[in-house]
DNA sequence: CTACACCCTCTAGCAACTAGAGGGTCAAGC
DNA sequence: GCTTGACCCTCTAGTTGCTAGAGGGTGTAG
């Protein structure tokens, strides 16, 4: 399977793959005659897995430290569930920041009359001075 | 005032400061005898005023913009509405994206049974093989 | 035999800083 | 007068997770 097949299969870009590599996420898989990438079903399932990771949000780190984890398959699932719960207590930081952010902007931009910029209430909440 | 003073005036870093200066978002200040950044009120609104809108999620692009129309103080405050519009817009999609990634990992956590790695309902969803 | 799609390596770029190296300055305390 | 420590300076490289480009080689279809 050459790296373009790997990619299409997996939804993931050409130069993404070489990337993993690079980092030593993914092995480096055998060479054609052509010195061409030749990957197997290991890649195929190892490069799977980080994707659907990275869909759920994991961080490279994270996702390395998941797939040792999958190697172990008799360890117990402890330090999986670890990695998955810190990681949904980050997006739900992520959510409540986002959500007060949203709020924040929802006020000042309805408070827009929209006159002038010297009568402009969004410049005016960031500017320490003027009035609307 | 020196960098470091207007640095803890405005809960800013001073590399950070050096930094807007390097891209061009705050004016170069005048140096001291012995070449020292010697800030005044100028400067001090201005990074204020970056300092809130990067609070407000703006990215610095969005900042450049919105300090070049606050100082228009006559022109139409249309185009400052549009960059908060277009950024409140942009808010609500992550918080939309981040609130169904909340969901699909609470319920991949919700289903592990903390048993053995290669029982893992965590991984099992990473994985395309095994059983939980 | 010549396009053209594909593959290779290596390097630089993005956002928005942050950290470090390697140096200069200035006021206080001994 | 001299050292100590907190500042300040410039310049460069690192962070995350890719992405894009230069400058080349390979393989196949017409």
């Amino acid at each position: 399977m050459k790296i373009g097949e790997l990619a299409s299969a997996t939804a993931t870009k050409v130069e993404t793959i070489r990337y993993y590599e690079s980092i030593d996420l993914l092995a480096p898989p055998a060479r054609s005659a052509s010195n061409y990438r030749d990957y197997g079903g290991k890649h195929l399932n190892r490069l799977s897995f980080i994707r659907r990771a990275r869909d759920l949000g994991f961080s490279l780190e994270a996702v390395r430290e998941l797939l040792a984890l999958s190697d172990n398959i008799g360890q117990s699932c402890e330090a999986v569930d670890l990695i998955a719960s810190s990681h949904l207590a980050e997006v739900k930081r992520k959510i409540d920041d986002l959500t007060a952010l949203r709020s924040e902007l929802e006020r000042v931009i309805g408070s827009c009359r929209h006159g002038t910029v010297g009568e402009c209430k969004i410049i005016d909440t960031l500017a320490p001075r003027s009035a609307c």
